[in-house]
DNA sequence: AGCCAGGACAAGT
DNA sequence: ACTTGTCATGGC
């Protein structure tokens, strides 16, 4: 994958298969907004982030090409080869079909904390109350980055915190939980650096000690949070198209990256009930 | 107005 | 081991 620096702050990729629109809009993640010009901001790793798409190019602007190579290219998954990857998953049809309905899906690895914190906010909830509550989440608690803009709050200035004080955020039951999460991951009960070299299985025990993570959410935060790609996290969405396509479990062959089939499921099943996908 | 949401938990078979 | 009611809030 080609970058180059154009102007300070701005990298551009020849990244011609990523899209924007549908990586930002696919669930995986709360923190992007479109804007009206097309261009997508956002706040990962503690920066403001801008990205757009022109012609062939991706531009990504806030980071300097440093903060690109150490902590972006693998925010945006660039270091991976989803053209060898979804060259096997298409191995499948049903996988060939959901592919080939949105290609340029990327899983996005997101700081494990956020990621965890996320999802547990996400159980039984919809998409846009999970980006209001995330989105309150910060402005109470994160730091000042940008003008208006604020960092996710780490789990230590939550910790401290009672049931009450998170009530800005009207997370409901939730709060318990974060609050519970936070707690385990200061008191290092749940070491999250660990999570993305554990055995799989060990990994997810360990999320479930914290109240308000079952096996979905355990998933959810080990594949968009600790670059689990074989974390396969089965939601209502997932359930459905296993069933009706999957009857005998997802093929064991395409474990591997099963996370990222995953989500081309998941999006290709949500944009598609109508037609009975 | 009413149903449901990228679930998990506790209590019941 | 499987089923069911409940949880707090608000988007559609």
């Amino acid at each position: 994958m080609n970058s180059s620096l154009i102007k300070k702050d701005t990298i551009t990729l020849d990244a011609n298969t990523f899209d924007p629109d549908v990586t930002f809009d696919c669930g995986q993640c709360f923190r992007w907004d479109k804007r009206e010009d097309g261009a997508w901001c956002g706040v990962a790793y503690g920066r403001k982030l801008t990205v757009k798409k022109d012609g062939g190019g991706l531009f990504i602007e806030g980071a300097d090409e440093c903060t690109f190579e150490a902590v972006l290219k693998g925010y945006f998954n660039l270091d991976r080869d989803y053209d060898k990857i979804c060259g096997q998953l298409s191995g499948d049809p049903v996988l060939a079909a959901a592919i080939q309905f949105a290609p340029g899906i990327r899983i996005l690895r997101q700081e494990p904390w956020e990621a965890l914190c996320s999802f547990i906010i996400s159980q039984n909830n919809n998409i846009p109350r999970i980006k209001g509550i995330v989105s309150r989440l910060c402005e109470n608690f994160g730091d000042l980055i940008a003008d208006g803009e604020h960092a996710f709050p780490p789990a230590e200035r939550l910790a401290p915190l009672s049931v009450q004080e998170l009530s800005p955020l009207r997370s409901g039951f939730r709060a318990g939980y974060i609050l519970d999460a936070s707690r385990r991951v200061v008191d290092g009960e749940v070491d999250l650096a660990a999570l993305s070299e554990m055995p799989l299985d060990d990994a997810r025990k360990s999320l479930m000690k914290i109240k308000g993570v079952g096996p979905k959410v355990a998933d959810c935060a080990l594949l968009f949070g600790c670059g689990r790609l074989d974390a396969f996290p089965v939601d209502v969405w997932i359930k459905r198209v296993l069933a009706r396509f999957y009857p005998d479990g997802f093929p064991q062959e395409y474990i591997k990256y099963g996370g990222i089939a995953q989500q081309f499921l998941f999006h290709y099943a949500r944009c598609c009930e109508d037609s009975g996908f």
